[in-house]
DNA sequence: TATTGTTATACTCTATAACTATA
DNA sequence: TATAGTTATAGAGTATAACAATA
């Protein structure tokens, strides 16, 4: 026979899920303000973090390093564009393909969204101290690395 | 006048909103299959939880604690139901209210999504030793419960 | 035949409003 | 007058399919 369970019912703040499902609505509401300035808001910046890396070759390579949908990517990008913050040319390499660079008022408004998002950060992670609010950082990333080396593997 | 940068773009690996959207994405993506038994996923399991718990005096109630809509609250609770793995029955000191109980077969259910999840877990953090996703838990969790305790000074 | 980019469409989720019955 | 719960509607965000141009 197994005793009667007498243990109080799991509370809910310590189910994973929902510490993270928090997390994350907390950031978007406070980080949605910060990023209210570029077309598009959370996926505008998005895209101007990795237009700014230089890396990307093409629209397509761009949704994929995001995992944005290409057909997304198109109108994120058109708003991007209508603004002046990026710009597309024809990749002379490839017609089909075209390139997309950040200008010098997509720098601006890149940085400015930085400053204000770095605020964000800071006021969701109030309730740690400075150090662990570092760790945390790290540890995070690291774990987002790792899902994206996992799924490059998947697709390829 | 200032140098020219000659710094490399910063990477779109150490953007916090980017890892913080990584990890939600692939807990989400594989947390749906791990709960995929409950009626409406993940939301589903989230109100089983709440419900579990016992707290909550009505469907308002656990909708607050759950930041879920009350409208939304509603058929997420007929489709619990309607399964059969929670009960709503009138609170008798307030007729307007109902009071929501889990049943055995929710009990299970809850169970076992439980045991999944905590795989779902393991996966998702797999870039981390296991002290590391210990400490990455413990920190998430209390940066949760510190935006729970701001929030709900915001609203009162 | 596959790939890049675009457009059009449908679907899901969520937010809002309106309504009832109680308090 | 405010609250608990339900229903109906509309909007945003996303996914799917089809297409034109090029490889």
């Amino acid at each position: 026979m197994t005793p009667a369970n007498t243990d109080a019912p799991t509370p809910l703040e310590s189910d994973f899920g929902w510490a993270l499902r928090a997390l994350s609505m907390a950031f978007t509401n406070d980080g949605n303000a910060a990023v209210a300035h570029l077309p598009s808001g959370a996926r505008g910046y998005l895209v101007l973090v990795a237009v700014a890396e230089g890396q990307a070759r093409s629209q397509l390579d761009l949704a994929r390093r995001l995992t944005i949908d290409k057909t997304a990517m198109t109108y994120l990008l058109d708003a991007l564009e209508e603004q002046g913050l990026v710009r597309r040319k024809p990749d002379p390499t490839d017609r089909r393909a075209r390139s997309v660079t950040i200008t010098p008022k997509g720098q601006r408004a890149l940085q400015r969204a930085r400053e204000r998002l770095a605020v964000t950060e800071s006021t969701v992670l109030g309730a740690l101290a400075a150090d662990e609010a570092a760790a945390f950082r790290s540890l995070l990333s690291r774990v987002a690395q790792g899902l994206e080396q996992r799924d490059d593997q998947d697709g390829s």
